[in-house]
DNA sequence: TACAATGTTTTAAG
DNA sequence: CCTTAAAACATTGT
């Protein structure tokens, strides 16, 4: 579910709980999200500690504690940070739980994609500080864009505004939004995007992160109907700038919707229809 | 019931 | 080595 701005949104759940000594932690060890990592080390450390800082790079979040610890959190598909109060029983798919004063601060995923890493130390951990710049700040250029579309050459547009290495916080919804606004077909391979598409590209995704980061990452705000996200998860959705009917298909193994009637593919390139179980051809 | 869900990671194939 | 596509991950809701 969150993408850049909803993972904004997530983070600031936790503020109130920011400064406040955190006398007890519970962890799910068993849950998938700890990925390999000891979540008896992070609930040891963590505990009498207190959070004092939050961050998000893209999906990513980050909190600094007190005494020199990091906690990463990725919310992945299903995940959420909860806000419960001291006497609530633990949900079923609570793994890791806080308790800071009158406040219960929750990591909460039921399919368990997402992630909960630990690091201490003085410095953010490497996986932080190699995140690549977040597309609204200066040293994403549109020379950056370019070069990413150069390099997915073949791959259609979806695909590659999906890709966090280049676009860290761009989801599903935000990708559909762009590439509705830009004018530009879905599955148009990247790399025949021309220099002035790719300059309304630019331009699109810095205003579409923008857009959400407002409407959506201060309190969860519902867009305007101007937006193609009001529209594009409906059956029989239509396109809010000429009122004809939208388009939905899997498209960069994702589902997609889009407006035939602002987005189209240039000659050759044409949607692949998805093989109608073709039937699997037996290795040999 | 079977399928899809606002996401990554792994595996396979070219 | 690189890129692309598909499957896998685990659970819930329609």
């Amino acid at each position: 579910m969150p993408e850049l701005a909803e993972v904004e949104y997530y983070r600031k759940r936790w503020d109130c709980g920011l400064g406040v000594p955190i006398e007890d932690v519970r962890v799910r060890p068993e849950a998938r999200i700890y990925r390999g990592a000891s979540p008896h080390v992070l609930a040891r450390q963590l505990t009498g500690d207190r959070l004092k800082q939050s961050l998000r790079h893209g999906k990513q979040m980050l909190f600094r504690t007190a005494g020199g610890g990091w906690l990463g959190i990725h919310l992945g598909m299903s995940g959420e940070l909860v806000l419960a109060s001291a006497g609530e029983p633990p949900g079923r798919h609570d793994h890791l739980v806080l308790q800071a004063g009158r406040h219960r601060l929750i990591f909460r995923d039921p399919r368990m994609f997402g992630r909960v890493r630990w690091h201490a130390g003085p410095d953010t951990p490497p996986w932080w500080s190699q995140l690549p710049p977040e597309v609204l700040e200066d040293a994403f250029t549109a020379a950056r864009l370019r070069a990413a579309l150069r390099r997915h050459a073949r791959a259609p547009l979806k695909a590659v505004l999906l890709r966090q290495e280049h676009f860290p916080g761009i989801g599903n919804w935000m990708a559909d939004e762009i590439l509705w606004r830009a004018a530009l077909h879905p599955a148009l391979p990247a790399g025949r995007v021309s220099d002035e598409e790719t300059g309304r590209l630019w331009k699109t995704i810095r205003t579409v992160a923008r857009d959400a980061l407002r409407v959506i990452g201060t309190d969860w705000g519902t867009p305007p109907d101007s937006w193609l996200f009001n529209h594009r998860w409906t059956d029989g959705g239509r396109c809010p700038k000429t009122g004809a009917p939208l388009q939905r298909a899997a498209i960069g193994g994702r589902t997609t919707c889009w407006s035939p009637a602002r987005q189209t593919l240039p000659g050759a390139a044409r949607v692949r229809k998805r093989p109608a179980s073709a039937g699997k051809q037996g290795a040999g």
